[in-house]
DNA sequence: TTACAACAATTGTATATACAAATGTATATC
DNA sequence: GATATACATTTGTATATACAATTGTTGTAA
């Protein structure tokens, strides 16, 4: 059952209910995309949005809480999701010199290569999960979005 | 960092990856709120999709293969997931008479009872997540979510 | 009636996630 | 300078989930 039929199934509920089932029902979507997009780089729909927030910081090094902070879904381990970039050479790790408490996380030459062609495959899937869309309904969407 | 401004930061990405990225997020919101509400009933936010799509059997018993298709997230472990709604008491099987290989699974009063408190406080959590928004605008983004 | 394919559910296993407790380091107070 | 508190990360544990293999049942074709 398609996404359509299910909220047609359900047509009588009020708005509110339609609203957020509709949107847990998109979100799926999304994510089980992005998994499979992502399987043959062999990293999971957060390691690869790890690997974006490195990037992101142009050379500065990121440490753990800013990592946790900046991650879609919170949670307390991030200490073994790096492991797992580490384990693929896509990032390195040192203790920071400064505070000893924390430590530098860098994406490395072989992550930012490897990201690049996460990328085009990321893109596809955007536009294919978009193609339905204007430019106008998108600017739309955020717009309703931002509203959360 | 609130959506909002991990959001702004964002603000030179192109408007598809952003408007990926803003959907993710506003699901994750709403998935912590579901989980937080449900705690105290110790049901996780699919045991209560799954007492729902039985109710809404009203009294048809559902099996396995029909709660797989109807929940929002697939996947192949909805036996364990009956399996906690039966050890609660909320839910009752048994195999299919006409049909060994299927179980029909029903909703309990005890189960309805339950679902009723949940439907509560659910409902406040709606309103609350949706408090932002006119009805005009809840049906704009019902359509804009109907295009994925 | 037997052999085989299709179906429905269950189980095994590896990985992911949430939450709490523990470890190690730095800062503040007396 | 010893003690307590806060900070940053790591580890332990229970639960959740994805995916594949297995079990048991039914339908079908030789």
């Amino acid at each position: 059952m398609d996404v359509e039929e299910r909220i047609r199934t359900d047509y009588k509920l009020p708005l509110e209910q339609k609203t957020i089932i509709h949107l847990l029902l998109v979100n799926n979507t999304i994510n089980e995309r992005i998994a499979q997009a992502l399987k043959p780089f062999d990293v999971s729909a957060q390691q690869f949005n790890v690997l974006r927030i490195l990037r992101g910081q142009k050379g500065k090094p990121a440490n753990l809480s800013t990592l946790n902070e900046r991650m879609v879904t919170k949670m307390s381990n991030t200490t073994r999701l790096v492991d797992k970039l580490l384990n693929k050479g896509y990032v390195d790790r040192m203790t920071c010199p400064s505070n000893r408490r924390k430590v530098e996380i860098n994406i490395t030459n072989k992550g930012n290569a490897a990201l690049r062609k996460m990328d085009q495959v990321m893109d596809n899937i955007e536009n294919e999960l978009l193609q339905q869309f204007s430019q106008k309904e998108l600017q739309q969407l955020n717009f309703l979005l931002h509203k959360f």
